[in-house]
DNA sequence: CGATTAAAGATTGTCAACAATCTTTGTCGG
DNA sequence: CCGACAAAGATTGTTGACAATCTTTAATCG
């Protein structure tokens, strides 16, 4: 029953720099990344005890982690019954992209008539981090690296509530397609399909941009709408 | 050390109507209600052991509610340290504006083709409820009377995601609007204000109605914005 | 008198045991 | 064989005590 922290024996936790920090923040954070890796599969049962004990630690601090992470609605939790993975319909991903649409004109928006040199610098740098894990054909950081690049812009819009709602967005998309990817063998992005994204975004007409991001959004609405009605194992 | 729920005896519990909830689940909707109310001003320190015992509750379903609530970002605690109700600034305003005027034209985009009769009646209905609330001089019903009418789009624009935002924002600017009002006396909002954006959500043009919406916050900002340099107290 | 350090206080973090609730299983009667 | 009921199991909900950490205060030394 001891620690997972000092001295690092449990080997759990990944590699702590010795630092304090409260381990309700540390078991949320190795639980949200293995929800968002797909570890912990969608509708996965988690059970509190099981858990605590994997972990070496009490149900309180895991009980509080968990709550966080319902709170972000990674986790959904019935009264005196039980907890599970939250399970992505198809209608929760046509309100995602709905919603991605929506915000990430927005971010545009507010970015556009500041782009600095570093940002323009930054955005081709992690279309090329994109392109060279699909040239490994790593999925998994494949999926990391296109969310990424759709994150720079939401980085650069100087809004913490905007960047918040990215945050969540992108946790359930990064969810959806890495279980996907496990569990079906789908593969993640193609290799130029965020070469036009970063053209228009470094262009001149912001309302070309806009266009863009519609239909980039629509090609993968479609695309991740698809692959999953080819996989029968869809929830209601 | 008696309960809250059973029997009703405490009197802090709002009429239950003898169904039973996770004592967690009640703290939060009382702690959020005397949040959003203003009871508990911004900056006020909520300390666990106090607050569990006026409540009669143990410690641990109490850490849970909070721990809800600082994900809502209505609380902010430092580890060892202590929890405080958190503190809007003038940016968060100017943040929460941005984002309302994204999600808001949003809503009324995905709403705009399918706007039944019952919408419409329930828009006239809840604009005239403001202006009761107004007329009775119920600032605090006022507040809320106006954040209901904007919420009627994203109640009707069906996607979850688009209204658990609104949700977040609607709470930030209702505890920050019913604070000042406590504080300094500020009135709510003026009886006709609404009459433009129910008028044009009404209309035929989307375009139009997208319009009034970005004057409308564009004046509701500057409105919020000019009462908080008119009190000095603002924080960093 | 000021600055450093030590002690006291306040507050949150963690734990293990116990209680309440839901689900499943098995049993009994028809 | 089927359905109602009861018991057993599994899981979460709640509690009070104890530990760790931060802040404030007081004392000591220069």
């Amino acid at each position: 029953m001891l620690l997972l922290i000092e001295g690092n024996g449990g080997g759990l936790v990944s590699s702590s720099p010795l630092k304090r920090e409260t381990m309700s923040v540390q078991i949320a954070a190795i639980l949200r990344r293995d929800i968002l890796t797909g570890e912990l599969s969608p509708n996965a049962q988690v059970v509190e005890s099981a858990l605590a004990l994997r972990l070496g630690v009490s149900r309180g601090p895991l009980r509080e982690a968990m709550r966080q992470l319902i709170e972000e609605g990674l986790l959904i939790t019935v009264p005196y019954t039980g907890t599970r993975v939250v399970d992505i319909s198809v209608r929760d991903i046509n309100e995602i992209y709905a919603m991605r649409t929506c915000i990430e004109i927005f971010a545009f928006e507010q970015i556009w008539t500041r782009r600095s040199e570093d940002f323009k610098a930054e955005l081709i740098k992690r279309n090329q981090a994109l392109k060279h894990a699909i040239d490994q054909a790593d999925h998994v950081a494949a999926i990391e690296a296109e969310l990424d690049l759709h994150g720079l812009a939401y980085e650069h819009a100087n809004n913490r509530i905007l960047l918040n709602t990215w945050t969540g967005l992108r946790g359930h998309l990064q969810m959806y397609w890495a279980s996907h990817h496990r569990a079906h063998g789908t593969t993640g992005p193609k290799r130029e399909s965020h070469d036009d994204y970063v053209r228009f975004a470094l262009g001149e007409s912001l309302t070309a941009m806009q266009d863009e991001l519609r239909d980039h959004m629509r090609r993968g609405l479609e695309t991740t709408i698809t692959f999953v009605e080819t996989c029968s194992g869809a929830s209601a």
